[in-house]
DNA sequence: CCGAATCCACAACGATACTG
DNA sequence: CAGTATCGTTGTGGATTCGG
């Protein structure tokens, strides 16, 4: 019973630990730039200048600030090649990949709804 | 052929308000605690405090402020039942059912990755 | 119970300049 | 070309209060 009752409380550490990382991956990962650079890198290995083409209106800083954080998180894998200039190369990992399909999705969903939120936005902001 | 370039441009201007309208919808919706709420009515209607008990560390300002922004965007529907005290309902519309796979589908990458994440910032950290 | 408005601390963001 | 650092501005978000 006292086995029970510790291995009850250590399994409700685990959870209350496992649910306060879940809640910051979700912090981490749910804004809008990660997952354009995730939808960006869907397609293959993009360097930084080219992701920064790819992503409208996104700065300098806020990719690079991103792109940290995805790779801190194990979504993206980052390789430099020491040439001179120097030439560096992002790419999805497998867990990166995972999450594609969600962020694909929401596009889809997107497209799907464009002119159902459209006339939902007119309605409302009258 | 003027006929064609006319269409042509017309295609095109509507192509980059989508686009742009896309994108907006994106910033709009693409944020964690849209997410957690969408993911909360996924189980079915709620009430505002209901909500604010179910998504942990929540403010009263920021469930307000995404309550209205999703129904702006078509997603929840809200409905006031004019007792005393007030009792104000949220529940998914069409639209937002149809993000709930995308938000599901992110909720299970989670799961599925913790460790994975958890190794990879150990490993990023040092 | 629910929502809107106010105030304010602090974080986010863009611009810029500098390094390898 | 890519990254870091700094600075100034804007905006976000929490606490609180008042109103329906």
């Amino acid at each position: 019973m006292v086995t029970k009752q510790l291995r009850g409380s250590v399994d409700d550490a685990d959870l209350l630990r496992a649910d306060s990382l879940a809640r910051e991956i979700f912090s981490d990962v749910a804004n809008k730039w990660a997952f354009l650079i995730i939808e960006s890198l869907g397609e293959g290995t993009l360097r930084f200048s080219e992701l920064r083409n790819e992503i409208e209106g996104i700065s300098h800083k806020m990719l690079t600030q991103n792109l940290r954080m995805l790779e801190r998180n194990g979504l993206v894998e980052r390789t430099v090649h020491p040439t001179v200039p120097p030439r560096v190369e992002y790419t999805l990992t497998e867990a990166g990949q995972g999450l594609r399909a969600t962020v694909d999705g929401m596009c889809a969903w997107t497209h799907r709804y464009l002119g159902h939120i459209e006339a939902s936005r007119r309605r409302f902001d009258a």
